[in-house]
DNA sequence: TAGAGTGATGTAATCGATTTCATAAACGCG
DNA sequence: CGCGTTTATGAAATCGATTACATCACTCTA
């Protein structure tokens, strides 16, 4: 437990001293520097965070929420992240909500607080929070939006072009002869969902098969593929091919498939997104829109820096590439 | 940006009073309280973070360091860790440590700084930090590891019993006819890795069947998984059942036995462990060793709340029940 | 030589909250 | 009524760091 007084005393100088060592020894003389230097080793001093925090007005600290950490595509952007701002000196704060508004908002209320200097959200909603926070201080709001984009709500935003990618999608699809396709989407209120729903509609329009689509709407968790998937599989006119927003849900799909008896891709073609680690090990391999999850997290962050620094006028939007992987899941339709 | 001046400047009363009616109302009139409570929600008062930690010494934070947060095991518990520690009034610094023993250092050197005030971390090494802290407060250092159980650490964790888990799954292949088994194990330096492997001996000996044990070491990974299974597959005595330490391993483990065309069971049996939230619906669905991994989280936060509470004397190990799935990845040995 | 500029350091204020100690008023009991 | 106890509140100290402003010593230039 030792104090800067201690450092100070030991060392023959001021408190003033030590913390100009610690935080700038170019001002410092190299005598007083080292006499400075071996009182804080000898006593193993470290500043105070709190103090420091009090006095700098910095937490060094930033929030992050997520629907759910345990959603692979969701660890793998904060581990993007949490790389992004431990290198940038700032630390994650974790925050879980469990698709509740009212953790939401508990977490938001961190940056009024002073607990943190910024927060990231993974996901659509904006809690109020924030949105008086953002109507305050227009883009100077340290707040990122994560892999979605919602122009409407005036936040900095990293993601993928999710309608491109839907619509490379059905095309491989359409290209392999499929006529009717499923489409598992996510929750419509994501804007993510309606772009990649958009982009469904795209290809299917430019391919003239808007008849022969079957959408239905899952939450993206696995089971919610499998629910879905048995139900498309179960009408009247079965698609050949299904679109899962999200490789959890093409593996629920997939078991459904198995479950009827459905070869695939030999009677079903099916086709993911994220490319989550375990996409290529299953059988068959998934073809999968493949998201940069990682960098997501860490562009996310490095948007809310340049914040934090001061750097930006305006919101900004940045798209990272996708990359459509192409693997055994998806073959000829046979019908 | 109010403070606690302007909220008793407002309300007539000193910040004394101001704080009494935050923190311990019923010892300030009711007339007092109504008068403050007004002026707080008229200016949008709250306290400042850093302010308050500096005065009660307390952070309301914990650190949780996780070798790799996109790990499905290790997200699930961090879910259930953040889950308890927001129900506590507590928030979870995220550490992914990357395996790397600098960073986990780093991490430590929070509860240094009074940047959190405690730590919980999700794997086998305890950084120097932490065993001088530990060797100074003994069982009162706010430190829990969760998940290991290594009884000269001196910390107080929350884990399931490896060893019995391991030998439950053996005897289920034993007792499925197999004699020649693989196991791919996590790295070998990890306690939990070692029970595991000593459970295997255990159901070894008393099936009279080491001979016919082989040993990989893997590190819990699904490519670590493949490539393994590869090695055991490629031996001139093959296993007729693999047990894998990891779900991931097993996935991978599985698709090296389709590469050479082995069935699974029917060539091949497949025990995992985890039950991560995908091992049912691979194909075919995967007999795993079940981990309340939330439990694990919430566990080991309780642990740590009571440390801080000063309720613990001396290190506590809580293990948590486990559980043997049988799925369709196993079945009767054919040769 | 005198004055201006630079480098180095110290004192005291500051950040904003909580809590200790003191004091006054009210209450209850003998 | 007087005294002891309880309730309620305020002033000031405290938590531990950073930094603004002041001062001194030294150097350089006109």
């Amino acid at each position: 437990m030792p104090t800067i007084q201690d450092v100070a005393r030991r060392a023959h100088v001021s408190t003033a001293t030590v913390s100009r060592v610690l935080s700038t020894p170019e001002v410092v003389s190299e005598a007083t520097r080292e006499r400075v230097m071996a009182a804080v080793e000898a006593l193993g001093y470290e500043p105070n965070y709190a103090a420091k925090s009090l006095r700098t007005l910095r937490t060094a600290k930033i929030v992050v929420t997520v629907p759910d950490i345990s959603n692979p595509f969701f660890s793998s952007v904060i581990r993007g992240a949490e790389e992004a701002a431990q290198g940038a000196g700032y630390s994650v704060l974790l925050g879980d909500t469990r698709h509740s508004t009212e953790r939401e908002e508990q977490y938001a209320g961190m940056l009024r607080r002073k607990e943190a200097d910024g927060l990231i959200f993974l996901g659509h909603r904006l809690p109020d929070t924030l949105a008086e926070l953002i109507g305050r201080q227009g883009a100077k709001a340290p707040v990122v939006n994560g892999c979605e984009f919602s122009p409407d709500l005036g936040v900095s935003s990293a993601h993928i072009d999710n309608a491109a990618a839907a619509t490379e999608a059905m095309d491989l699809l359409y290209g392999l002869g499929h006529r009717t396709i499923g489409v598992i989407t996510g929750p419509l209120a994501s804007p993510l969902s309606r772009d990649r729903l958009a982009g469904v509609w795209t290809a299917a329009a430019r391919h003239g098969a808007e008849a022969g689509l079957r959408i239905a709407t899952g939450d993206f968790s696995v089971e919610s593929g499998e629910r879905e998937a048995e139900s498309l599989l179960a009408a009247a006119k079965e698609p050949t091919a299904l679109f899962c927003f999200s490789d959890e849900m093409a593996m629920g799909a997939l078991a459904a498939a198995r479950q009827r008896g459905r070869r695939c891709p030999d009677d079903l073609s099916l086709v993911g997104f994220d490319d989550i680690r375990f996409a290529r090990y299953l059988e068959p391999a998934l073809t999968t829109v493949s998201q940069p999850m990682e960098d997501l997290g860490r562009t996310a962050v490095a948007l809310l820096l340049d914040i934090l620094r001061g750097g930006q006028d305006a919101p900004r939007s940045v798209t990272l590439p996708h990359r459509l992987v192409v693997r055994g899941s998806t073959g000829l339709a046979r019908r």
